[in-house]
DNA sequence: GGTGTGAGTGAGCGTTCACTCACGTAAGGG
DNA sequence: CCCTTACGTGAGTGAACGCTCACTCACACC
């Protein structure tokens, strides 16, 4: 993810910058919670005050919003990934566990959306995203199978992918569905529960 | 869920039972993997051995595919929910992880579908499955809050959802995209990972 | 004040989808 | 052996969808 031209005419103005990212906005919702193919390009539009047409002006194809949704996950995963592959297994998992928190409470399950439409993307552009997200995975197995002698790489990874589902999926239904608890104290109770996990 | 009539031509012969059955089966993981919308009644069809069309033999509509494979799912949860309803909390607590670990294991992330897909669902259907769900999610945080005195109900309920998303995604993840981890030590792991949460 | 450009609209095209219908077939009880 | 009935097919229909197109509007700049 990231990089590709072609996937939409580059924003030249203030307005055009503001509109194309109420639609990066609604549509990161709305796929999440009714999935891609249940969201109409005029639902879009609508959500981002616009008709439906109105969307080509600023992306090339309904496929291509997905694809920009996920790139700025990505963005925001991106800088966290680089530094733990760089740091010893115990700070690059506190940098990961909180990079992945504070995704999780701000952009709830945006990474959840990732895998999920993973299926229905353009072929090349899917190939990006699935590296994307291998390497990510890849940094957290290694982080943990560092810090935790009782695991090998499988097992690691069995661990990691918990806790991404234990961290997302709460996030998710506590965005969804309001219950009454505040943002900073779910993110206390996810990040407690992510460390039993980890153990750390 | 479960008992609506209307819904479906009840089957009369054993291979229409074992057609059924096929069906459901196929529907229920494809409906995960891709989508409720991405998979076709031709695609269903197909994986079922039968065209799209003759589907309608055996089901009153595809939403009724879907609500018929969230049934399923019920049915092999509310046992253990009625149990735990008449328990204390701790085995209350135990016979619920018990019963979400063997469904997590045996049919990957039926639960997240059910999550996943509520919105689109009849409405009537819709209510009756919320409040299914919120039964299910209710006996999970009493048992949790009975035994644990540092949460109240509202943290015991972010800590019950973190788990079944711990659970859920996990599972699913290594049923799509199979990664050398045998499901006997799968389990494993995720109970453990589970306990660790619950603190159990 | 005309002119070029980005932003947005409304109508409509081609395709795909869920679903219907008329018809064929195979199996099992009388 | 036939006749009923559940099962399955192939062709077809209306609706919804993604997307294009012709056009309008607002605003910057010479």
């Amino acid at each position: 993810m990231s990089g590709r031209d072609s996937v939409s005419p580059p924003a030249r103005t203030d307005r055009g910058r503001r509109r194309r990212a109420a639609v990066l906005d609604a549509a990161e919702r709305m796929f999440v919670v009714h999935g891609f193919h249940a969201v109409s390009v005029d639902d879009l539009g609508a959500a981002a005050g616009i008709t439906g047409p109105g969307l080509y002006r600023h992306f090339a194809s309904k496929d291509a919003i997905l694809m920009a949704v996920l790139d700025r996950v990505w963005e925001r995963l991106a800088p966290a990934v680089t530094e733990a592959e760089h740091l010893d297994p115990y700070p690059a998992l506190e940098r990961l566990l909180v990079a992945h928190l504070d995704l999780a409470i701000e952009r709830p399950a945006a990474l959840q959306l990732l895998f999920r439409e993973l299926e229905r993307l353009p072929a090349e552009y899917r190939e990006l995203a699935r590296r994307n997200h291998q390497r990510y995975v890849t940094a957290w197995t290694t982080a943990l199978a560092g810090t935790r002698a009782d695991l090998d790489g499988a097992a690691a990874r069995v661990i990691a992918l918990a806790v991404h589902g234990l961290l997302d999926s709460a996030a998710l239904r506590g965005d969804v569905q309001p219950d009454g608890v505040t943002t900073a104290s779910r993110r206390a109770l996810l990040e407690a529960a992510a460390r039993r996990v980890l153990a750390v």
